[in-house]
DNA sequence: TGGGGTTAT
DNA sequence: ATAACCC
């Protein structure tokens, strides 16, 4: 295909490249994913369950759990009867309280952001980074007869045989390199052990970094990905095909990853809208050029709590209040500031699979003002909102019962960037005296302390 | 199925 | 505001 890239291919000669990322497509792209990700951090925690087998438990789940668990048995997502009963010597911890988790998962991003600043974040504890120009400037840095005593770290994906002549093998073998080092950092600086996966894009470093399962790491080389994608056993295993997209491709009557590779692109785009369609079927060939994009901090907060039954509003009300206080907390820590407030509920037959209902609005701004401050009591202009979004939600006078309620702060803006002035700086209280902590803090872009003794 | 997240429509 | 996707 792309001249570049051919011609890149045979050259003995790497040092002599210019440009070496702008003239060829082909990038490095690791996907980084925790083992048991809750279940490592309640292991450091409290390094008594170490040699336990340990489930980490939400409500009556067991979202995750440690190896020792997964040999007697114990699958993610269990249920918490069926889990003892399997496994009788389970240990369970709480795990509804996402803060720890979420705490050490932006340390492992930002950990992998002082190897490469491009790394995008999928959940809490997976991550991908771009290393098509770290890998780059090692290239640049061997000599041209160190080619030949490049090594890879960990597997390659199907044995394949590696060939020191092919650039992109290169490329891909000083990839392996860098994700051993990671998983060292991750290891020596936040005691986590995960996987990963060196492919050449997205999709392919996902599906590989899971061939060899904790805490090892496999390179795919470009040869094999028609084994890798075809390896899949059903088309739902493509990450970005999902539960309903599943079920419309099997009314098709495609259900292995070959079917899709060779059905019809026009009829699927017909059934599925053209931009679906094609991503999906590019998808099939093992084919993704999305960018791995920075996540940076994250674009909302929310905190949520599911039961079996809410049904009065005073009841309501108080869940709102307990969600609320968390997330307020955490919005002071951030130094942004939310502009929207969502408020979501579940009612009790939940037909659809995701029947949630939200309403939302803008936050007065003399509610943001006061936020994380500390100084006034933001709990009761927020609660009044949100009781009446509950209220636009839910008629109060008739029975209702619902099963789930979450408060999202999102609409998160950076204080200074634009609105604000040096007068409206200096008359805020909260600027100057709260403690903003953290990489996030605000920069003062237009405003320098400086100009003002 | 929990308690989170994201983007597209 | 919802619906799809991800973990």
């Amino acid at each position: 295909g792309n001249p570049a890239v051919v011609g890149a291919k045979n050259s003995p000669r790497v040092r002599d490249q210019v440009l070496p990322t702008r003239n060829s497509s082909f990038r490095v792209i690791v996907h980084v994913d925790l083992d048991c990700f809750y279940a490592q951090v309640e292991m450091i925690s409290n390094p008594e369950l170490k040699d336990k087998p340990l489930g980490v438990q939400q409500k009556y789940l067991v979202v995750t759990c440690n190896y020792e668990a997964r040999k007697l048995g114990v699958k993610k997502l269990m249920n918490v009867r069926d889990a003892k009963e399997k496994c009788p010597q389970l240990v369970l911890v709480n795990g509804e309280d996402l803060t720890r988790y979420r705490e050490m998962s932006y340390k492992v991003t930002e950990l992998l952001e002082e190897f490469s600043p491009v790394v995008e974040r999928l959940g809490f504890d997976e991550n991908f980074v771009d290393l098509t120009e770290m890998v780059e400037k090692r290239l640049q840095q061997l000599q041209s007869d160190e080619l030949s005593a490049v090594t890879v770290s960990g597997h390659v994906y199907n044995n394949q045989s590696i060939n020191l002549h092919d650039i992109l093998h290169i490329r891909l073998l000083i990839g392996s390199q860098i994700a051993a080092e990671m998983r060292e950092a991750m290891y020596n600086h936040l005691g986590l052990t995960g996987c990963a996966g060196v492919a050449s894009n997205k999709l392919l470093a996902k599906l590989v970094s899971g061939v060899f399962k904790p805490n090892q790491q496999t390179v795919l080389l470009p040869e094999s990905c028609q084994h890798l994608i075809l390896s899949l056993n059903h088309i739902k295993e493509i990450p970005g095909i999902g539960y309903k997209t599943a079920k419309c491709l099997e009314a098709l009557g495609i259900n292995s990853v070959h079917d899709l590779q060779t059905f019809s692109s026009k009829i699927l785009e017909k059934e599925l809208g053209i931009s679906l369609a094609q991503r999906i079927q590019k998808l099939s060939f093992g084919e993704d050029n999305s960018p791995v994009i920075p996540s940076g901090p994250p674009q909302s907060f929310s905190e949520e709590d599911s039961f079996k039954k809410c049904s009065s509003e005073v009841e309501a009300k108080n869940k709102i209040e307990e969600l609320l206080a968390s997330l307020l907390n955490r919005v002071c820590q951030d130094g942004r500031k939310p502009h929207t407030v969502r408020l979501i509920i579940r009612r009790y037959p939940s037909e659809k699979h995701c029947g949630r209902e939200s309403r939302q609005c803008p936050i007065p701004s003399h509610v943001i003002q006061k936020l994380g401050t500390g100084n006034y009591d933001v709990m009761t202009p927020m609660v009044d909102i949100l009781m009446k979004l509950f209220r636009n939600m839910v008629n109060v006078k008739m029975p209702f019962h619902l099963t789930l309620l979450s408060v999202c702060f999102c609409n998160l803006k950076a204080v200074n960037t634009a609105k604000r002035g040096l007068i409206d700086y200096y008359l805020t209280p909260s600027l100057s005296t709260t403690s903003c902590s953290g990489k996030h803090s605000f920069k003062m872009k237009d405003t320098h302390m400086e100009d003002f003794p």
